[in-house]
DNA sequence: TATTGTTATACTCTATAACTATA
DNA sequence: TATAGTTATAGAGTATAACAATA
């Protein structure tokens, strides 16, 4: 049932023969039906790819959903709470929280809308352009940082195929 | 800035013109930057494809996590807990709580071992191995539903564009 | 001293439910 | 009644630190 291809006999085994013996050696450790399975392989490259953002954008200390909302109201102002949790798929109960640390940081500002006072039009601050400006220049270098890990062209067959996951 | 090419004037604000108008339609919001992100399009795909996962196999239970400790135990049986977590790039304190429960669900046994008694010997137990049998064809139509979604061709090139981060 | 399994803590993220103020 | 934002809680998942038994 063994399917990698680093199959080297026994020499994973601590002594060999002995029934209660401990394999531990990590090298030396098939997967078997993980390999066939596309989800296993997504997972580990989106904890790679999610890690290098991080350590990337560590110096200005912005995490990738919270990357994603300042673009997307940076893209989108006046947006509404609501609007950008369905748009990116995060929970309106969490985006509260992103909200609330994005503003007191002075990136965002809540503005009470005339129109329907249940909601608040989202904006990005003087600052917050400016800084968002600095934080896609250093997502840009992460996204070098992608391309040299799996190809120029692989990213781009990649971006391709999970065009409608957007 | 928009990048969408579902633009639409701007029938996505609510009464034009007021400067506090909150906008909400979801079906007319930008993403800018984020399109050209790999990170971002990979992990809407990786939760599409955990999420399809956990409904496929939602009748017996299993989660990835836990399929993937199931197979690799039982592709290698005798691994230790470091080995597995090692090689699944668990945290070993995690996967002890998920060994205590794949162990009261009588799935997998922890053997003493002999030779170095610090350490766990990993084994399926006979109900364990019929159990993943049944796992693996469900897991296997939890693949063609991803073929079905990305198509035959894209899933195969995914799989050979991440074969490096298994 | 170092490692294995374990326990514990904290922080992130997801999933709900319920509350308030509006509509 | 329904919706937007908020608060709260519970369950995964991640990241650490510390401890006992053993190497």
């Amino acid at each position: 049932m063994r399917t990698t291809s680093r199959e080297t006999g026994d020499s994973s085994r601590k002594r060999a023969g002995n029934g209660a013996a401990v394999r531990d050696v990590a090298d030396d450790i098939g997967l078997d039906a993980l390999v066939g399975h596309a989800g296993y392989a997504v997972r580990r490259f989106q904890i790679w790819i999610f890690q290098d953002f991080i350590k990337t954008l560590g110096a200005v200390d912005i995490r990738p959903t919270q990357y994603s909302v300042l673009t997307v109201i940076g893209a989108n102002p006046g947006l509404s709470q609501m609007a950008v949790a369905k748009r990116l798929g995060i929970e309106r109960a969490r985006l509260v929280h992103l909200l609330d640390s994005l503003e007191q940081r002075k990136y965002v500002k809540r503005v009470k809308s005339k129109a329907d006072r249940r909601s608040h039009a989202l904006h990005l601050t003087a600052h917050g352009e400016t800084a968002l400006a600095k934080f896609k220049r250093l997502a840009a270098e992460h996204e070098r940082h992608v391309e040299d890990k799996i190809g120029k062209e692989n990213r781009e067959q990649l971006l391709r195929i999970l065009a409608g996951f957007t």
